[in-house]
DNA sequence: AACGTTTCCTTAACATGTTAACTATGCGTA
DNA sequence: TACGCATAGTTAACATGTTAAGGAAACGTT
């Protein structure tokens, strides 16, 4: 997605980061792997990119209590502020290429990806 | 294409090179621009990728005479051979995947596909 | 011929994709 | 409790994606 991608280079960050504080955004604190199926991120990719959000100072990293494995990720607000920054003009670009194939087209097309991806 | 990589790995190539077999074997011996167009690569990718198998063997590489800034890049016997070694395994998984979706869908999906990125 | 411009490709730098190996923790059970 | 196993993340190593900058050759114009 070329367009979103100029779009993020003016706040620094990539399409993946995108996608990451937007399902964090939507979703509220969850631990790595729920965002990583939810952002369709592999989890050695999530590991590396959410050591360099905390690093940005975007999210945070904490320890789950009753699972020590688990690792909880959070907002932070200079990450609310880009989802916020951002999420308008996001949404018209995504409006535009709808409004390019025709809404059918677009819903249709939606359909037979996830079609595509229900591996049974 | 997870099965598509396992099939490959047997070769030793990636799914990026095997298109890039592919391409020559079907076209011919071709300049790099052309080849990151149907291969769907990017020059900088494909620079990597072409010494890369160059070094292996799959590939040559040779200035153009009439154009000295092309690249001609041809299939060797061991990169043909690859394609020949696999070439009947890919179609019956990518028919696989046309019977899983339905013919109709499977012509549909591509369709789409090509509508989405016919950038106008 | 000389100049500016375009084209083809390459290199560099950083980010992610992908697979395998590894660590730590939790869990079930003998 | 001790053992075996599963789960959640991490690390490592290599390959590609992505953008910007650079180099060489072709081209058009003066």
């Amino acid at each position: 997605m070329p367009p979103i991608r100029e779009m993020l280079a003016e706040s620094g960050i990539t399409e993946q980061q995108w996608r990451v504080l937007r399902v964090l955004a939507e979703h509220g604190p969850q631990d790595t792997s729920t965002i990583a199926q939810r952002a369709c991120l592999l989890l050695p990719s999530l590991t590396r990119i959410a050591q360099k959000m905390r690093d940005n100072g975007l999210i945070t990293l904490a320890r789950d209590d009753t699972d020590k494995r688990r690792q909880t990720i959070a907002l932070t607000k200079a990450g609310q502020r880009i989802v916020d920054d951002n999420m308008d003009e996001a949404a018209a670009i995504v409006n535009g290429i709808k409004q390019r194939l025709g809404a059918d087209n677009y819903e249709q097309l939606l359909d037979l990806l996830s079609l595509l991806e229900a591996d049974t």
